[in-house]
DNA sequence: TACGTTCCTGAAAACCTTTTCGGTCTTCCG
DNA sequence: CGGAAGACCGAAAAGGTTTTCAGGAACGTA
């Protein structure tokens, strides 16, 4: 059974338009008006059911759809959002992008996209363009989880996503990497590891310093030491892991656990105690950050790692801007909790 | 100096518009008609100098920003290309979609992006969101690299990118993999190489034929063998390019050279041929497919690559539909050339 | 038959901009 | 000084839709 396109919303199942019909041409051939024919696909009361069917049957052979840009001009809503981002080349603009295309309907929201490339002057081009296609509201995700400068007053709601705005006026949304540090070294002490170490990337990286402290607190909760006596900050690289690697066994061999601050320095610390001929899981744990696919499914042995939720993050924010368009948006930074991702590089001592 | 926003164009160095001026407001402050204030801003010639600059500096002040929507809806273009891609987590899409994107000026055309998720019915949905919203044209970008079903007849122009479309009477760019297979095998050529074998992925995969075949050609052309024998299909992973430089060693202990049709590939031949003790590149030179960056400039040792060009392709995409927006599209498939990028996994030999 | 309800329908305004066309004012020439 | 040409400006229509409001038809009741 068949409906036709109804005001915002549309039928997958009806024909694609291959004309241009307006409503117009619609009202003609039911024999009706231009305001009769709108109501009627609009579900307004108003209208006799037998006048419906009519104007549906027209609209249905002229496959009409309704020009969202009239339907926007009117109602002062545009149905769009723009998604401005700084590494779309980067992987974590991309899963908060399908959260978020996720969260808004197909059909109610689209999103547009806009990759400033890292460089200000290109936002603020980006920024103009989609101010003046009167979207409805803004996600901006910053290239790295630091506080990026805020856009100022818009006069459309802006969530800033991954990176936090630097005004405490914005909302903010980013990923709990003190909790996501924590929750790593937290299943290597379950699972009986006591000598745990941690190479990380650029010290220079909130983020790596946030894991880096979720870490430490959770040993000393447990009265650990960390192995390896400091951490390794360096690079988010393989290159790196591997040296940090090699630096850390010849300082402490005797580690039984490695937290990796990203998937990739995981991958340079597998590569360099398979040389060293240390079986992983069962000599060392190995634990990454990030779930990057790619990269950590086909390690080896496969790497459990932290997945930051980023989609979860994505739809968040575009519940959030939802709900703003409405009513009034909130502020603060607001965060999404990480999840553990068990693979076979990790598992109970025996 | 800073001028104000003409028409479509507008200027980076303006303060951003924070209210919801309109054109009528910007008239009533100038002391002008609407029309003329209309006129001064668009660069129209019958406008006095003096009246003109009275018009700019009060768009100015109101922060005056034109609205896209009923700028469409009068010239019957909305600015708006759709893209709509089917694996948006894969890398695919995401050059492609760079290449786009930095072809369309970003104050000139606004990508909408939507992602089937692989999912045909909400094709169909975005489809029909997509020319409802009035999109100029239409990129489509399929999963993967063999042909996809038409969308037939629609009433703006549509580009299939990566994946054809299965309809000759459509324009469709892709990559050039057998173009690129013989780049691959001619630089090992090249470079002294006598004895050289191909892993690659899944078989039913066009693009691992035609990779093959292009191989293949220029081995033959040299009155080469193909080393190991057989083309080595198997999927896409690092697992499988493990597992068949196994294999291969086994049956051929003597090769110089490994064509991976992919990094992940390449990946996984790296790390047998160094667990077997063969240095990389001076024994056995390696060269992947597809310039993943995070896998291959991270390879011990850094990979040479075949880059397909996915942002030149995604750039040509967006020319040729701003071209058929006003004339009319062509029809047929046409590619890309691939680019070969050196790094330290192949070498001459001495 | 006259009148008050109830139910439907249609005319018209509104959203914001572009563009055509007619009108006014200046200027210059004869 | 009269008139033509040219320069500049404004009124109005158009684009496609939603929504308000007034009017018409059918119906029941007195």
């Amino acid at each position: 059974m068949s409906r036709v396109p109804t005001g915002r919303q549309s039928d997958p199942d009806g024909p694609l338009p291959t004309g241009r019909a307006t409503l117009r041409d619609v009202a003609k051939l039911a024999g009706v008006s231009i305001a009769t024919a709108s109501k009627a696909l609009n579900d307004q009361p108003q209208v006799r059911a037998e006048t419906r069917a009519k104007v549906i049957r027209a609209a249905e052979q002229l496959s009409f759809s309704p020009n969202t840009l009239a339907q926007g001009l009117i109602t002062q809503r545009s149905g769009t959002v723009g998604l401005l981002t700084s590494d779309l080349e980067g992987r974590f603009s991309i899963p908060i992008l399908m959260g978020a295309e996720d969260a808004f309907g197909s059909d109610q929201t689209s999103v547009f996209l806009c990759d400033a490339r890292g460089d200000n002057l290109r936002e603020r081009h980006h920024l103009r363009a989609l101010l003046s296609r009167r979207v409805d509201g803004l996600i901006v995700v910053g290239a790295r989880p630091d506080a990026r400068p805020s856009l100022g007053d818009l006069p459309v709601p802006v969530i800033y996503a991954y990176a936090p705005s630097a005004d405490p006026a914005d909302l903010s949304l980013v990923t709990d990497n003190v909790g996501g540090g924590r929750m790593a070294v937290d299943h290597l002490i379950r699972h009986g590891r006591r000598r745990i170490a941690h190479i990380t990337g650029d010290p220079s990286y909130g983020a790596a310093q946030d894991r880096a402290r979720g870490a430490l607190d959770r040993l000393a909760e447990e009265g650990l030491p960390l192995a390896g006596d400091q951490v390794w900050f360096g690079a988010w690289s393989e290159a790196w892991g591997r040296g940090a690697t090699r630096m850390l066994l010849q300082r402490d061999p005797d580690i039984d656990a490695i937290f990796a601050g990203s998937d990739e320095i995981a991958r340079g610390v597998l590569d360099v105690l398979h040389q060293e001929k240390l079986a992983v899981p069962t000599q060392v744990a190995v634990i990454g950050f990030d779930n990057w696919n790619i990269l950590a499914v086909n390690a080896r042995p496969p790497l459990t790692t932290i997945d930051m939720n980023l989609e979860e993050l994505g739809r968040l924010a575009a519940q959030r801007l939802f709900a703003a368009i409405d009513g009034t948006l909130g502020s603060g930074i607001e965060t999404v909790g990480p999840r553990l991702i068990t693979r076979e590089s990790t598992a109970p001592l025996d």
